[in-house]
DNA sequence: CTAACGTACAACCACATGGTTGCACGAATT
DNA sequence: AATTCGTGCAACCATGTGGTTGTACGTTAG
């Protein structure tokens, strides 16, 4: 288990995944950090407005950023988005739960 | 696989879930279909305030209603929440491909 | 030292969101 | 037939969101 997550972070979370941007912003720091400017400059808007979209992002815990001279790192964290994830599938255990009439999927022995 | 969603519709999707009323909604629903006064009943606002989460859910394919009488059944679609749920998994997978090298994890031999 | 760069932040704007109340309309009850 | 119930929808309001421009400030380069 991820460590459990509390309501308002996730509404947070799936928040910030409703932005087509933000969720390319998300794959490109999957795959190693990049500063501000280098995000902002594969978008077509300011560098402003890319910066606002790395802040919901930082503020619902999907990336940080790290300070590299007068740049800022921003690195995703895959673990946040686990958490998202752990939410859906609790939503596909309710309706496995109702299909099969089960009520021994209510203890979770996961990671 | 569930059939691919667009960008714009995944946006939809992900705005839907961000908030912790639809998510109750929806896993309410997940359960078995509901009329939207029964859903209404629950929650500390307005009628029409509900018969709004369930349209913002409804647009986002997360939900359906079917005509009973006067009444409107509200069901949660599983499929569209699994379709949430591989965007999820996709991002999962790049974060596991820059961290192993692997590039044969982009097949995916799913459902 | 000065200039350029990367960032942060505030102010502003148009529009979306989440809530309200009120009204209209078809379906069920009596 | 009249009433009540469940729903849909429009108007309205306060606040949030996604974008802009402009300004300020620390860091690197010349």
């Amino acid at each position: 288990m991820v460590a459990r997550i509390t309501e308002a972070e996730l509404s947070r979370v799936f928040r910030a995944l409703a932005d087509a941007t933000r969720r390319d912003i998300l794959r490109r720091t999957l795959l190693g950090a990049v500063s501000v400017s280098g995000l902002a400059a594969d978008y077509d808007m300011s560098f402003a407005a890319v910066q606002k979209h790395v802040a919901v992002l930082e503020e619902a815990g999907l990336v940080a950023k790290l300070a590299a001279g007068r740049e800022r790192l921003v690195r995703a964290d895959p673990e946040q988005i686990a958490r998202a994830r752990a939410c859906l599938d609790e939503l596909e255990v309710i309706w496995r739960h109702r299909l099969t009439g089960l009520d021994a999927v209510l203890s979770e022995p996961e990671e």
